[in-house]
DNA sequence: ACTATCTAGTGCGGTATCGAACCAAAGGAG
DNA sequence: CTCCTTTGGTTCGATACCGCACTAGATAGT
């Protein structure tokens, strides 16, 4: 039987770069120039989970530092994309919210999508991307929660 | 039964985006300082695939602008992890190679990820991992061949 | 209340990324 | 050969990204 170690999760996570590398080309082919696949992300991020979060639950949830997250919600604000109200709870905090532009914004670009996405399940059906998103889902959350575990305790779990 | 859709699709490369982040904070975590994923890739391109291939040839293999590459092999060979001889079948062109202590290098960085590793495995069994990668590998050499690399000639191609 | 600690967000400086433009060499057509 | 097109690589300018340091407000302990 084939031996199985740290390579074979060298390549896994060299797949997955790749993948994701390609597919923001795709995307950041159909944004207008000077937008990036940060920003797309950002709003989609706000319809699929929903606004009104603070800019660090944000970053968090893309694992980004905040200031990475601060520059990229500057540019959609300027862009009128989104736009960011005062936290009542909090007076530091800001709440981020799409506005009607970035719905629309955004819209238009999944459907501008449309002829990649056709190509794409037309050589990778549907049943793939089902039988992929569990495994690719788990995976991401462990991840997610593991992150920032401290480094010398690492040995402590495998023994 | 669940309808499938486009959502779908933007679900799978959002979790790989997610995961693609995640691991590069586990790599930039073991990095000294000054460096990122880009130049531990190039270098370990150079050791799967073998050296002595041209710039761009390298960066097509990442889907990388050229001028993004050059920028790399430039940190690269300053500090001396690479080095670039004259291509005797183009003058125009350069061969890289990877050097004795690029290959130290890489080595320690693989070691050094052998406790992160363990905790993804123990998570994330190899099993899944070699369920996982024949669909990754498919979907990404499709995106490969699809998108042909138009993004930085486009405008050559539209004359 | 008082103090120490923590957290949200920003400004700044340095590096990374990338498109446009450019040059030099290669390759093809006549 | 000459002309034209293509290709490898770099330079430059603009933006993205991110670590560090800082302020202001929140939170915990006593």
């Amino acid at each position: 039987m084939s031996e199985i170690g740290p390579v074979d999760y060298f390549q896994l996570f060299n797949e997955i770069g790749i993948i994701s590398q390609l597919s923001r080309n795709i995307l950041e082919a159909r944004l207008p120039p000077g937008f990036v696949q940060t920003q797309f992300s950002v709003l989609t991020h706000l319809v699929r989970v929903g606004d009104g979060h603070t800019p660090v639950a944000i970053a968090r949830a893309f694992q980004l530092p905040k200031t990475s997250m601060t520059h990229s919600l500057s540019v959609l604000e300027r862009e009128g994309l989104i736009e960011t109200r005062n936290n009542p709870k909090d007076a530091r905090s800001k709440l981020v919210y799409i506005t009607d532009a970035g719905r629309k914004f955004r819209q238009e670009i999944i459907d501008s999508l449309a002829p990649d996405l056709a190509r794409i399940a037309a050589a990778f059906p549907p049943e793939r991307v089902a039988r992929l998103l569990p495994d690719l889902e788990m995976l991401r959350k462990f991840l997610d929660a593991d992150r920032d575990w401290p480094a010398q305790d690492a040995n402590a779990l495998t023994s």
